[in-house]
DNA sequence: TAGATTGTTAATCGATTAACAATC
DNA sequence: TAGATTGTTAATCGATTAACAATC
């Protein structure tokens, strides 16, 4: 069912439904119900239920959902249906990778530019212009962006992040291992590394304990 | 205070503030509160003190924490003190874009070599080996590696997870845009930035949304 | 001493899970 | 019809926030 508040716990587990429904094979049945959706991907099934539910009325008792059109409303319900242009700021390993994944315009995701403080070539790989970062507010305004991608190194970002928002942007992908400090409507979403690696660290500090007990 | 079970969501909060403490000028005092952190990181102030409470014992009142020890205390706490070893899957434009950056190793983290199913170089860029996949199970085993990075497509991602499995490994930082099943004991922490872009595009569906609203 | 800041205990909030009624 | 599966309502759990006592 569309226009319900949606929790953003449940809003960042939908993309790892669509992303396994879109990878099922052709020979899958047309029809996929919660508790399979739940087994494959080791969740709840109640947890999965009730995603669903948050997303599509297209649930049949006994039958399951379409999976063409639960594809369909996830992807509506995310936005993916419209597309959004973004720039890239720091044409670096990590932005070069970015750009060169073509895999973005699945989400609805369009980088239309990339801007440097540095550029060193004209073009990306994939020939996406690259301009010097003192463009970067004025394009945003002409092509209203909304969103900027930073992928330049700590220092800089927080600069980055004020023309951005000087060029009208409403969103922020952060790849910059910093907080950025950013006027209220303005959505900030970091990439955080250091995030995953804190809880890989943990994971492995306690399973290196673990087999010291063992072998005592 | 050590050896209290620590939740994860405040596991994922460490890193913020811990990154904060670092990148602080020397020129700033050398005691910082709880409450002169939540602000800077536009957090509240409870919560702050609260999570800094579960790693470290060293704050006291009127005072708060002294920075240095409180850096330590949360460089502990993750286990950033310890290094892992880690190998790499995958030595693409993502993958280079990992090796290359110098900063994991603040993170404890230490990246033996990396992994392909073709080869290009017999080096990364910053002079690690890259090694056939055909080789990696049994590196693991032999150098006692915990860790691996996968940051090869989806469609192989599943297959190396078993041989890092297979290679004695005990966490896997996923890069692969796909769910990966792994045995009890396996930790799998997935870098999805598709998750980052749903968050991303229903705030701008929103923000849209709204623009339409005032313009009536 | 007075007041800032800590750490703790209790109250609130939100999200997950369980139980159950509805339905194809 | 019987049973699988849905969606909903209630119960539990965990995390955040608020209130307060302790302390330097």
């Amino acid at each position: 069912m569309e226009g319900k508040k949606i929790s953003k716990s449940v809003l960042k587990r939908l993309p790892g439904y669509l992303n396994y429904l879109k990878t099922m094979p052709e020979s899958a049945p047309a029809h996929i119900s919660a508790t399979a959706l739940a087994n494959a991907l080791g969740m709840g099934e109640v947890q999965v239920r009730k995603d669903l539910a948050m997303v599509s009325d297209g649930g049949r008792p006994k039958v399951g959902y379409l999976r063409e059109r639960l594809i369909d409303d996830i992807e509506q319900f995310l936005g993916y249906d419209n597309t959004t242009d973004a720039v890239l700021i720091g044409a670096g390993k990590l932005g070069q990778a970015l750009m060169a994944y073509n895999g973005f315009s699945e989400y609805g995701l369009n980088i239309l530019a990339a801007f440097d403080a540095r550029p060193k070539a004209e073009k990306t790989d994939d020939g996406k212009p690259i301009y010097h970062v003192s463009k970067l507010s004025q394009f945003c305004r002409t092509h209203k962006v909304l969103m900027g991608i930073i992928t330049v190194p700590a220092e800089g970002a927080q600069e980055v992040a004020d023309q951005l928002i000087a060029g009208g942007i409403k969103a922020i992908w952060n790849f910059a291992p910093i907080h950025l400090d950013v006027p209220a409507g303005i959505l900030v979403q970091n990439e955080n590394m250091a995030t995953s690696l804190a809880v890989l660290s943990v994971h492995l500090q306690a399973q290196i304990k673990e087999e010291k007990e063992i072998k005592k």
